[in-house]
DNA sequence: CATGTCACG
DNA sequence: ACGTACGTGACATGA
């Protein structure tokens, strides 16, 4: 949303790329031609549909472009992406990785060319001679990368993964690209007014808690609140850290909170600086200055399971878990005359379980639009559903959580707060009910085991190497991700082509009508106020559309003037 | 830069 | 004996 170009480069034969220096600007920098008039010639060829442009991050190239009014609609294919379909599960997809990984070659750093740090200059700033072959090489780069990766896709076995690629991850990056330039009008002066109030209750905590230490102490500093807790007041330790330090995480201040006054005072303070500093200070210092609105970046090669990520800020951790939290989405507003719009999936995940492992009973608890939790409820616990307690639909939903995360008896009675025992008790039973989940279970995990990956519905592939470890905790943590991933990552699979459709729709129709958030499961909308009957129905159609499972896609929908309305 | 913690689905 | 539910990103501290 800031950036300008400063040059182009292009290469359409291996081994050769040219740079078209723009905009270098430093003392002795030469005379370039003119940014806009190259733009605008080029624009016909950027902009044509029948053009096959490769790059490297386009949804990049193509919102810098846009800041000088230059679509880039000629989009062919994407070599970040094609890495990202073609292992998931690699850390990395930028171009330099990809360049030592696949050519054997390595390229020449931006660190090279612009410094770091608090010296790093900007490329405008950067020789002409040095400059050239910087962005000429990432031409001729990202070219042949592309020719490795399309062999590679193109592979007849692999027709999925192209498919997925051509059909979902390639449309996607203009959607997202357009998610982020609309951006989200935000309240900060609704924030100021919270970031005051959070720190007049934080100052107060504050002093209570040098009270009960006897001195004061940073309560923002786990290594501080260790040494008061577990040394001067003696407190016993609960659990420790990975690096052997006794633990104040949430869970261990929670218990010690039943016996001593001080816990519960850091917790309140954790929850109070945490909201603060993370939320109610910071979304205010990202409104951009020109759309008065603020604009994430979401990640479409992140994420091992397909699911996308989202940063500066990231819109998908906003807070609404606790009274106190949710007031920070009611700074996130529609203008005047609109209204704001969130679609979301019921239950998706459980969803999938149901069609991937066709289980009879859970297809058809789905079928009759059964509330799921009381649903397995009643089986678990053998009841009718009508006399189902809340304590018992509470488990219910423990377990079918756990199920979608590759749970262990540990993990469920940790969650529940009973025994090991009673939890390997409640898992036996939901498998003796549910015995199709059970066996798609053992089948995804052997073959996880057979084949190394395991596949989402659309085809996207996730290698897991740890699979066969001879390391049990390594193996045990890809038994579960080879249990979580497929129903985590069809759902990222269908939402994406939900958004595909609707983005479709309303370029087409012209609609008065933003997409302008996704958090996994959930689209938020900006809606012109006479629009949002209309909207409700195409939207929801098209998220209902997205896939064809053996069970139906449920979404709901509501509307309000802010984010928190709207759950 | 590592660590611990905590926000979300 | 050990660690223990999946996937993320951001912040403050402290070396």
């Amino acid at each position: 949303m800031q950036a300008n170009a400063v040059g182009l480069s292009f290469a359409v034969t291996p081994g050769e790329a040219a740079y078209v220096p723009l905009m270098h600007n430093y003392p002795g920098a030469p005379k370039q031609l003119n940014r806009d008039e190259v733009l605008a010639q080029l624009e016909p060829i950027l902009n044509a549909k029948q053009a096959k442009i490769i790059g490297h991050n386009l949804k990049y190239d193509r919102s810098v472009l846009l800041n000088h009014n230059i679509r880039l609609d000629g989009i062919k294919y994407d070599t970040m992406l094609e890495s990202y379909v073609c292992n998931s599960v690699a850390s990395r997809h930028d171009l330099d990785t990809l360049c030592e990984k696949h050519l054997n070659h390595t390229n020449i750093h931006f660190e090279d060319v612009a410094g770091k740090g608090a010296k790093q200059i900007t490329f405008d700033q950067v020789e002409l001679e040095v400059a050239v072959d910087y962005a000429a090489e990432d031409a001729d780069m990202v070219l042949r990368l592309h020719q490795i990766f399309w062999d590679e896709l193109a592979q007849k076995q692999n027709s999925k993964q192209k498919d997925l690629y051509l059909n979902i991850e390639v449309p996607m990056l203009k959607v997202l690209s357009n998610i982020e330039r609309n951006g989200v009008l935000v309240d900060d002066k609704l924030l100021a007014v919270q970031s005051k109030q959070l720190s007049e209750r934080a100052q107060e905590v504050e002093k209570q808690a040098y009270e009960l230490a006897e001195q004061e102490f940073n309560l923002s500093s786990p290594k501080q609140i260790q040494e008061i807790l577990f040394v001067k007041q003696g407190l016993p330790v609960v659990r420790k850290t990975p690096k052997g330090q006794p633990s104040t995480a949430e869970d261990v201040l929670q218990e010690l909170a039943v016996n001593y006054p001080l816990p519960k005072l850091l917790l309140e303070h954790r929850m109070l600086s945490k909201l603060k500093s993370t939320y109610t200070d910071k979304l205010p210092t990202l409104i951009n200055s020109k759309t008065n609105r603020i604009h994430t970046s979401y990640h479409q090669a992140v994420a091992s399971t397909g699911r996308l990520s989202s940063s500066d800020p990231n819109l998908q951790n906003i807070p609404i878990r606790t009274e106190e939290g949710r007031r920070v989405r009611q700074a996130f507003i529609a203008p005047v005359g609109y209204k704001m719009l969130a679609a979301d999936y019921s239950q998706i995940e459980l969803r999938i379980m149901a069609h991937l492992s066709q289980d009879e009973r859970l297809c058809e608890a789905f079928a009759q639009g059964e509330d799921i939790h009381r649903a397995t409820a009643a089986e678990v616990f053998n009841t009718k559903l009508d006399n189902v307690k809340s304590e018992q639909r509470r488990a219910a939903k423990a377990i079918n959580f756990g199920l979608i995360y590759g749970m262990s008896a540990f993990g469920l009675a940790r969650q529940l707060g009973t025994t090991r025992t009673e939890a390997q008790q409640y898992v036996r039973l939901y498998f003796e009910r549910y015995p199709g989940v059970k066996k798609y279970m053992d089948n995804i995990r052997e073959q996880a085991r057979s084949q190394g990956y395991i596949e989402t519905l659309f085809g996207r592939r996730l290698y897991l190497p740890e699979i066969n470890d001879k390391n049990v905790q390594r193996r045990q943590y890809a038994e579960r991700t080879a249990i979580n991933a497929p129903m985590q990552g069809t759902a990222a699979d269908i939402i994406k082509r939900a958004m595909i459709q609707i983005d479709g729709w309303l370029q087409q129709i012209q609609a008065d009508c933003k997409m302008i958030m996704q958090v996994h499961d959930e689209l938020v909308f900006e809606v012109q106020s006479d629009a949002v009957e209309q909207v409700t129905q195409e939207v929801t159609q098209r998220m209902v559309a997205a896939a064809d499972l053996s069970v139906p896609l449920v979404v709901d929908v509501a509307i309000g003037s802010n984010w928190d309305e709207v759950q």
